[in-house]
DNA sequence: GTCTATAAACTGATAGAC
DNA sequence: GTCTATCAGTTTATAGAC
């Protein structure tokens, strides 16, 4: 992942909720302190309350930039398709956008997906509804799909969109730019979840 | 998943291990206490340092654990595999192999995958080593298939095993028995990954 | 082997000066 | 808006009785 993009001087509020997110993600929620947050902010721990309530409402921001930034990657792809794409140009933009809310600059989302199963039972509870719509739109998605008879299978189709999302999350894990570059993973991927990866 | 099994009355020693697992799995390495592990073992706080040294050794011994499991489940059914089994069957086995060493009974597997990225970093290096081995067995399981061409496309090797690898890791966020038998997620999981969702 | 009691350090959060 | 100082609670870990 690239973050190379230091966290520039802009409001401290802005500071502070990038921090955040960069931390969340490299160490858990439960492991970063206040402390860490203000430093690589460069602020003093006690400014932050003047910003925020609490260490839970910094996440719950963090939480819902990290949907809302994947959504806009995914919508406006899409939504700059000819009307005249396929169906599995669609998917495969999708899936682009995706990566691309997750991978490039993509520090709350990312943040999002690494630490969502580990956060206090609140903040899930009351993060969940923005997850939900985002889940949605990609059943939505599929749904035309299914309709035309375009998958391969009448599989069950929450397991379809749980695992197509799954696979895509996991390579926060392990995807690093040396390895090749960010549209070839998109090709890859695509050509994986597409079409398998056996000749027949 | 299941854990209806109660971290019943075996050696403390099992207990701690155990409780930590579960403990680590769902609330993170951080956010875990050594009280609350205590608590679930039915010892008392002080008493897990008979057994253990720190809180970070009983993280290597979960995450040993973790890839000792998955690596059983996996070669176990490998080695039971007739000789004249194609290189699907084997793939397919793999496969279940691993998801059973999540998803059934793999608490400390699922501890594992869930946790290592967010551990401390000084742990995460004692551990590699071990986490390397068992990709190199996956490695070279694909190996035998990229030979003998068999495998869809030239893609690079590792994405290839992190992208398969990292769709089945990701089942433990969202595989729950009341969505279907485990037989059949790894019906349709292999299914996916195999031949991919489109028809052609 | 397990307990109680406690040390030493750290945590999220608050109060009040500037 | 940001600072310093500090509170109250919690954390890992240790000491010593049984």
């Amino acid at each position: 992942m690239p973050d190379k993009i230091p966290v520039v001087h802009v409001d401290s509020k802005e500071r502070i909720l990038l921090s955040a997110a960069r931390l969340f993600r490299d160490h858990g929620y439960s492991a970063t302190t206040l402390r860490m947050i203000a430093s690589l902010s460069e602020i003093k721990a006690g400014s932050i309350y003047y910003h925020f309530d609490s260490k839970e409402s910094i996440l719950i921001d963090v939480l819902n930039r990290g949907i809302e930034h994947v959504e806009n990657e995914v919508r406006i792809r899409i939504n700059a398709l000819s009307s005249n794409s396929t169906f599995q140009d669609k998917v495969k933009t999708a899936i682009e956008g995706h990566l691309a809310g997750m991978l490039s600059n993509g520090d709350y989302t990312s943040a999002n997906i690494k630490i969502y199963s580990q956060i206090p039972s609140k903040a899930k509870e009351r993060h969940k509804i923005v997850r939900r719509a985002y889940a949605d739109y990609w059943d939505s998605l599929f749904e035309e799909a299914f309709e035309n008879g375009e998958l391969r299978e009448a599989l069950n189709k929450d397991v379809f969109r749980l695992f197509v999302l799954g696979s895509l999350n996991w390579t926060t894990e392990w995807y690093e730019p040396k390895r090749g570059s960010f549209k070839e993973l998109v090709d890859q991927v695509t050509s994986i979840l597409f079409f398998g990866i056996f000749k027949k």
